[in-house]
DNA sequence: GTTGACATGTTAGCTAACATGACATATACT
DNA sequence: AGTATATGTCATGTTAGCTAACATGTCAAC
């Protein structure tokens, strides 16, 4: 409990934090620009970071090393954070529309006709 | 029970899927190649994509469509099978280097000697 | 205060690689 | 027989991630 808010304050200057996650300043900088973290400020708008800032940034790093995009980490993050995230690949076809699908191809490919149901975007009507 | 091998049964072709995503073949087997999806094989290697296997490609697509990239798909991928992955971010600092990390740095300041913690990568003391 | 190292926001530009397209050839379906 | 798929290779546009550079602003110490 007494942990907790020390991991949180802000203490680090950019100096500091740069020698320990072996970033550069504007690679922080950029990450921040990206909502990845948001170090304090501190009246001069310079930026003092808390441990669980670096905690982060070296995630980040680690991630990018893998190969993984901003876009990536984003969207990893917000699914740490939020409880839920939790659904196997939702359902996005029905059983009914299987069969439906299923049927028609059946005949159109009895039929040769390969100029209907086979043309086109059928993706839209899921999901 | 029924409804779940129902939905992991092969039968559909490359042809019906590509129209059901909106996904072109190459396409298709470019995430097949990176092990997004594992459709399964006629005798005669021809591609048989189930019902699950069309739900896991329209999740590629959009998250694809948001920015994220393959090797970020294939992390949450990972992240949602997994039934651990749900450790919010690691602690890679105890208190103890904490300390000394400050101790060091308030030192440095005071002795005007920018020269020996201040340069280098020290990321390699944590994770 | 003034000084000198350090930070900041911004702009501009490089580079590597990701995701597809396109083509050719061979084999599989029906 | 004729379309659909497989696999492989070459080619391509786009852009993400970053560096470099600048002019300005901040902070601590004297």
């Amino acid at each position: 409990m007494e942990k907790e808010w020390r991991r949180s304050m802000p203490l680090l200057s950019m100096n500091i934090v740069m020698q320990l996650t072996g970033l550069t300043a504007r690679q922080i900088r950029y990450y921040e620009e990206h909502e990845l973290v948001q170090p304090a400020r501190t009246e001069g708008k310079q930026r003092m970071f808390s441990l669980d800032d670096i905690d982060i940034l070296l995630e980040i790093k680690d991630m990018l090393a893998t190969g993984v995009n901003i876009a990536g980490v984003k969207q990893i993050f917000e699914m740490k954070n939020s409880p839920a995230a939790k659904n196997d690949t939702k359902q996005v076809i029905t059983d009914a529309q299987l069969r439906a699908i299923v049927k028609e191809e059946m005949q159109l490919a009895q039929r040769h006709q390969r100029a209907s149901l086979r043309q086109g975007d059928l993706s839209r009507f899921f999901r």
